[in-house]
DNA sequence: TAGTGGTCTAGACCACGCT
DNA sequence: GCGTGGTCTAGACCACTAG
């Protein structure tokens, strides 16, 4: 593997009478191959496996949706066994990074599916079963990113980004309204008309049409009260108790790439967590 | 393992020419052991293996804090592989039921650790490090659990709960007004003496002295109005924002054994989440 | 030095989905 | 029937901890 391009680690085919193997300090425990580190940092195997996968995930060489080699293939490919692969992708599975189907393959997550499309919603009705909210897209312009957003994309303040925003509605009710911040380098080409066309969970239409493929996320959420202008957009009376849900995305690389404030109306619904 | 006594499935100690092997529809993916199903309803290995571990942990033979025995000698008690062993403690490990500590073995997950102590508290500074608040306790009694509690718990109407109301300070600042219903009949003897003798996070005292060891919590965030009283507790005016927090939480066999109401004032700190 | 969990391998069979 | 992921085993060596 790796051509003899050490990452953290090389590993040496060497299957027997391993004549340099100066019993490193700080090796893999490998069995039949013999590993030597090059630098302090110790890394397994299979983690410089979830590593390349990773790169190949990133690169786009496997699409979201696409099948990925299977198991046995990326064993041979790596130069690994099959069980380093697996723990590696089982890894990248639990990351959401990657879906196996027993008996056709493993598959490269993405947000056009039924299960991806609550991943990141946590608002949730009080009684009966989660539904797809209504979209209405109330404005679309680019705009120099203010200090705060620019700090936490991570890019220069007054840099280009386009702004968003929306109201999302279940059974006609506006429930959510959402502000979102992406860089414009990123989404170049993204208009009102082409939010309104889509049909389907945005973080579907930003993989799709821009390539960009949010992985995980973080949250903070306060309570605040409605503005006048809030109250109008959402139908509630100035002064309404409502959730602000600020969320940063980020992509591979942990790369923040999109920055959103929400305000939740919770009178109907409530933002649903999990502790374990 | 099991010694003849069949859960969903048998597994045969019979290491060749199984003359009984009728080539069962529904067997274990097994090597060298032979595995027969009693039901239709499958279950690997590893998940039975789980699943008599978590028998011994609800059970108190192995007690919070304490040492497991080592993966080898489940093996050996069992009679499976070692790495079947591991893959059970793999989850139980997932679950934060059981710690790992290489070079030192397995122990019981506790409340008694730093790790565990904000793991189901979400209100974080919105600057700086966590901090662990200072506790107030305003209120300890026994009553009839109202209809919406003994719903949540499990239990009938009218059953005994014990009702705790308490204050969490941080920097002095009131932050957190707490309202907890506890079923009476498993935390029988908490009084407020022993709430407030006692150092250190709630949950290591119901672990400790109840025996009963919170694993999971479900949340439901509101956003609501402070009322005059609430806000007197809190130092904050009527009409100030507040998250409501109503949580759930579980111990061994999803059995519900506190219900909780918290309100968190929002204006220094956030309610944290990561979505993946 | 002994014992524990952590990594890695090789090989076997099973459940599943498709052709 | 074949290929995929899922389970299970046996054995090896490594990293870490403690006596």
């Amino acid at each position: 593997m790796l051509d003899g391009k050490p990452v953290f680690m090389v590993k040496l085919i060497v299957m027997s009478s391993a004549a340099s193997n100066q019993s490193s300090n700080n090796a893999s425990g490998a069995g039949s191959g013999v590993a030597i580190t090059a630098s302090p940092t110790f890394s397994p195997l299979y983690q410089q496996i979830k590593a390349l996968i990773t790169q190949s995930l990133q690169s786009g060489e496997w699409k979201p949706g696409e099948l990925i080699p299977s198991e046995v293939e990326l064993a041979s490919r790596f130069k690994v066994s099959q069980g380093t692969v697996r723990k590696a992708i089982d890894e990248l599975s639990a990351e959401n990074l990657v879906v196996r189907r027993q008996g056709k393959g493993t598959f490269v997550a993405t947000h056009h599916e039924e299960r991806a499309h609550y991943r990141f919603l946590r608002l949730m009705p009080d009684e009966g079963e989660a539904k797809q909210p209504d979209n209405r897209v109330v404005e679309v312009k680019r705009m120099r990113a203010p200090a705060e957003v620019a700090r936490l994309l991570d890019m220069k303040s007054g840099d280009s980004v386009i702004f968003i925003r929306r109201v999302q509605s279940f059974d006609g009710v506006p429930t959510i309204l959402d502000e979102l911040w992406l860089p414009g380098a990123l989404f170049r080409g993204l208009t009102v008309e082409r939010l309104v066309e889509y049909k389907g969970p945005m973080y579907g239409l930003f993989e799709t049409e821009f390539g960009t493929r949010m992985i995980r996320a973080t949250e903070r959420v306060r309570a605040v009260l409605a503005e006048p202008q809030v109250g109008e957009l959402l139908d509630v009376q100035p002064g309404t108790p409502l959730l602000s849900v600020e969320r940063v995305s980020f992509t591979y690389g942990d790369k923040p790439v999109e920055v959103r404030r929400g305000l939740y109306r919770t009178d109907t619904h409530h933002y649903h967590n999990e502790l374990s």
